[in-house]
DNA sequence: GGTATATTCAACTAAACGGTTGATTACGAA
DNA sequence: TTCGTAATCAACCGTTTAGTTGAATATACC
């Protein structure tokens, strides 16, 4: 229990039925046996997977009488964005410049793959 | 094996020490004995948490002689952030409604928690 | 050929995960 | 107070996962 948010973040949407639930979430607050109906699963089995969607900060629940009805937290979504677009333009940035650097000596025979066969070998 | 591409990419990066081996190539190319380098884990290890990467898609491999760089694939990053953005729009949307709704009814107690004591309990 | 290096494969283990059933708690209504 | 409903707790079970050690494969160098 209790890792750092964002592997908690990204692991809690490593499910796909947790995914399917933040998916209905984010069109209505829902009871837990709201939720668990359309799924071939126990009510305490979706009550876990909503659980685990709270520890991860994704959901929040109130209380009206009996029912504990879930939301969703949109904030904890940018934890991820943020680190998913940092990495990923980063990574962009990096091809975009290899693109360059390979258009500054078009000579090289860029071929298949490894070109350079000096001497030896076969 | 093989469960659905989100489900592959998001419980990829799950992992902290997978999280910091695609921020490492974020940053350039490196071999499973370099990736491994910086970790109190075997090579092994390493090479298995690369291979739930490259399954995800998250990571491409060459080969240079005995080596077998390990490279970052982008686009598979869009995938995540197509499905965070959508859901986090949604969620957004929603409340944004719920405080307009609000703002539009403003002699409503709309104090802590269940403000109506119509009578009864206690 | 033989040796060194880089990587993977195979078998195993402990812990976590997703699910179950059965009991328990919390609350509202009669 | 008793009854029905919503949800959670607790114990258990099979599978997956993250790690290990040890053997096997691939490639370059001499």
């Amino acid at each position: 229990m209790s890792a750092d948010p964002l592997s908690e973040v990204f692991s809690a949407l490593a499910d796909p039925t947790r995914r399917d639930m933040v998916a209905r979430l984010a069109v209505a607050d829902a009871t837990v046996n709201e939720l668990a109906e359309p799924y071939d699963l126990t009510v305490q089995a979706v009550s876990k997977h909503l659980r685990v969607l709270e520890d991860a900060g994704l959901v929040s629940r109130t209380r009206d009488a009996q029912r504990r009805p879930a939301h969703l937290e949109a904030e904890v979504f940018d934890l991820m964005t943020k680190w998913i677009e940092r990495y990923r333009r980063e990574a962009e940035e990096r091809y975009r410049r290899l693109d360059e650097l390979l258009a500054q000596m078009p000579d090289q025979p860029v071929g298949p793959n490894k070109p350079e066969n000096k001497g030896k070998k076969k």
